[in-house]
DNA sequence: CGCCGTCTTGACGAATCTCAAATAAAGTGG
DNA sequence: CCACTTTATTTGAGATTCGTCAAGACGGCG
């Protein structure tokens, strides 16, 4: 429902940031570029040397905004590029032929959205920001021009790539082999570890999607998410409320997942 | 079980056939390079020039022949190359930590096997023959070195981890959204068409898993395959005598996966 | 303050799993 | 090639998990 909701009402941002910036607002003055960027331990940059970045900083578009609700890119839509998450979150959303759905992912600060386009030249799903966020937009072509000249930008790509076809086979593995209570307990220990990776606490943090979208990424549904949730605190292994979530046994919530 | 029973007694091949290829029979003398392989409109060899072709071929080990059971690489061994089918087919097996298995795909002559190590340089499943097959390995340092020359390969090489990241991406969708009923045709749909892609029949074909890797693959238990395969044979969708299928409704069965 | 989207909780039902037993098929050693 | 063993498959009955439907509470926002 939200997801349809959001996306009916948001301005579609699409691969516009490629061809029209106006769209979006261009933050580059308070947005610095890779070289200081605080995720480049994280992003595509990790590693380089100071010409390779010379080089990616000049193919990467600045930072822009991108507000709540709206879509960075749609499914069918054309692919033009890879956008770097500077700030915010965003989920993306798979949809079938018969207007199914089902989020495949969230997504931090430091990730990177939109590889499922190089394929065919297409997206097959869409990615929509969960609160404001910002985006670095990195045009594929120029990327690829520049992972021929630039060993540590060609290894970077492979490696993100790769990561994401890991990062997918996870979920598998959880949506085919795992129990309902499982998969939340595993879904909240790997935000826990993604939060605290980047520096923020791993036992307290809002989540930024609703029970539904939470059940849709977990092959559940939203009371099943619910009910899980008020057990899981009346069991003392966590405290709801609302969206805020306190971890306060996360050594039972790992022992739940693996077994 | 069969898995289990696989993996303990097969004898360890893992990345062996770029150092000692010995382990392996080389084909050779029967098995065509790049240039003469009947699979090249599928491959990493799509659209090549003749001198790209050359290239390629110098870095691509000949034909190995892979014996039934055994593995081509295992979980947590280290990634030294992709693998591509020529004959036979092979399935990939995710395994979590405390054990649990799920099989993550099953894989035609023309795919690529092993992307999963990119990332890590460690495999994250592994890859046994479900038959007599055999395989072309690519020594990965040299493919990336290929591909900073010819841009062509980069392209072939970026799809190819594309695509792996869209097909696992409709596997979740599967696991998330469909019925045990919806998720065994969309199985037998996809087989299909993949046998036909290839040239053979696309109603009649011998499935080379057992139920209890469907099972795993679907996030099924084996009686439900069972049973459902039973179920549709009753309802005149097709005809099972064992691992050969007859599908004799194929517009009712893609029918049923679209919703 | 009141509305609307979100969340919680309960009662019930359906889909799928578990356990069990019988049958069929495949592999093995003589 | 046969007899024997092992493994794979089918089918049934009952248990369990999760989904469905429904009602009410909560909470943010205009």
């Amino acid at each position: 429902m939200e997801a349809v909701a959001a996306r009916q009402t948001a301005r579609p941002v699409s691969v516009l940031p490629f061809r029209a910036r106006s769209v979006l607002r261009d933050v580059s003055r308070s947005a610095p570029t890779c070289s200081t960027c605080k995720l480049r331990e994280v992003c595509l940059s990790v590693g380089l040397e100071a010409d390779a970045m010379t080089d990616l900083e000049e193919v990467v578009t600045p930072a822009m905004r991108v507000a709540k609700g709206e879509t960075l890119y749609r499914s069918g839509g054309r692919f033009a590029g890879l956008y770097a998450i500077r700030l915010g979150s965003f989920k993306t959303v798979l949809l079938a032929d018969d207007g199914q759905e089902q989020v495949a992912g969230y997504h931090m600060p430091g990730e990177i959205l939109g590889a499922d386009g190089i394929g065919a030249g297409l997206h097959d799903s869409e990615a929509v920001a969960l609160e404001d966020s910002e985006v670095c937009a990195i045009p594929f072509d120029s990327l690829q021009d520049l992972a021929r000249d630039q060993q540590a930008v060609q290894q970077n790509l492979h490696r993100i790539l790769a990561r994401e076809i890991v990062r997918e086979r996870k979920i598998m593995m959880m949506l085919g082999t795992m129990s309902a209570e499982q998969r939340l307990a595993a879904f909240l220990v790997d935000l826990s570890e993604r939060y605290r990776a980047r520096g923020y606490s791993s036992s307290e943090f809002v989540l930024r999607m609703t029970r539904e979208e939470i059940g849709s990424y977990l092959g559940l549904k939203l009371e099943t998410v619910s009910r899980l949730l008020s057990r899981f605190q009346r069991e003392g292994l966590l405290q709801v409320q609302g969206r805020v979530v306190k971890l306060l046994d996360l050594i039972t919530l790992r022992q739940l997942v693996e077994h």
